[in-house]
DNA sequence: TTCATTGCAAAGGGTTTGCAGGGCG
DNA sequence: CGCCCTGCAAACCCTTTGCAATGAA
């Protein structure tokens, strides 16, 4: 556990969301400004391979990070991009049922946001 | 619908499945040699803008594209990373009932294959 | 004829890598 | 003390773009 990776995880508590390698670049920096862009790209996967971030894919083949990392549902807007955590107990129930209990999956629904549809 | 568009369309038709746009890009050549990439890279987004394929994103962030335009499941196996359609009629409607009826949605599932399984 | 589509090549941008220096255990 | 982690910069790869030529309708 070194400083850097402490700063990772500490901006990811502090700011709960859903980023891009970019963006916990940019927000780790403030934890940490020496922190290098590689250190980010290089330690991401691990932290994901020790179960401390999950790692999501979207739509658009951008690969987001979330420090929730049991197995959950998202909603993804298709206006501003926004993430949002959903959990739907019937969903994970049925999937079990068809596939096994803890079988791994992701699933993403596309709903506009509240602040998009207005 | 010229000769590169209906080139893209026949080779995924004879060799279903789900392939990246740099597999359609080698598999289109068959069909019409003189195809460009950057053609394929072109087309592949207005093809699905017109309903023909459906494009679908892989958990390590890799776009593929599939000739099954509705809406279903995909299981991936994590060793090989083949991709097989699955259908879940009673998911579909859960995810139905919970966020309204034809709400898009991508759903995978990761499952050993009976391949990699042996 | 007209205008969308294609093709080439070069630019683009996010991600990965090699290697030397540094810090944790 | 040894080894893993970090940092820099360059390399890398896939994807996108500009613009002129083509060909479909």
């Amino acid at each position: 556990m070194t400083r850097q990776r402490i700063a990772i995880l500490t901006c990811l508590t502090k700011h709960p969301g859903h980023y891009t390698a970019a963006e916990i670049f940019a927000l780790a920096k403030d934890e940490y400004p020496a922190l290098s862009r590689a250190t980010v790209y290089n330690t991401l996967p691990i932290l994901v391979e020790e179960g401390k971030l999950s790692k999501i894919v979207s739509d658009d083949a951008t690969a987001v990070y979330d420090t929730t990392v049991i197995t959950h549902a998202h909603a993804v807007c298709p206006v501003c991009g926004k993430w949002e955590d959903v959990f739907v107990p019937e969903v994970s129930r049925v999937i079990g049922e068809t596939f096994g209990d803890d079988v791994p999956y992701t699933l993403s629904i596309q709903r506009i946001c509240k602040k998009c549809k207005k």
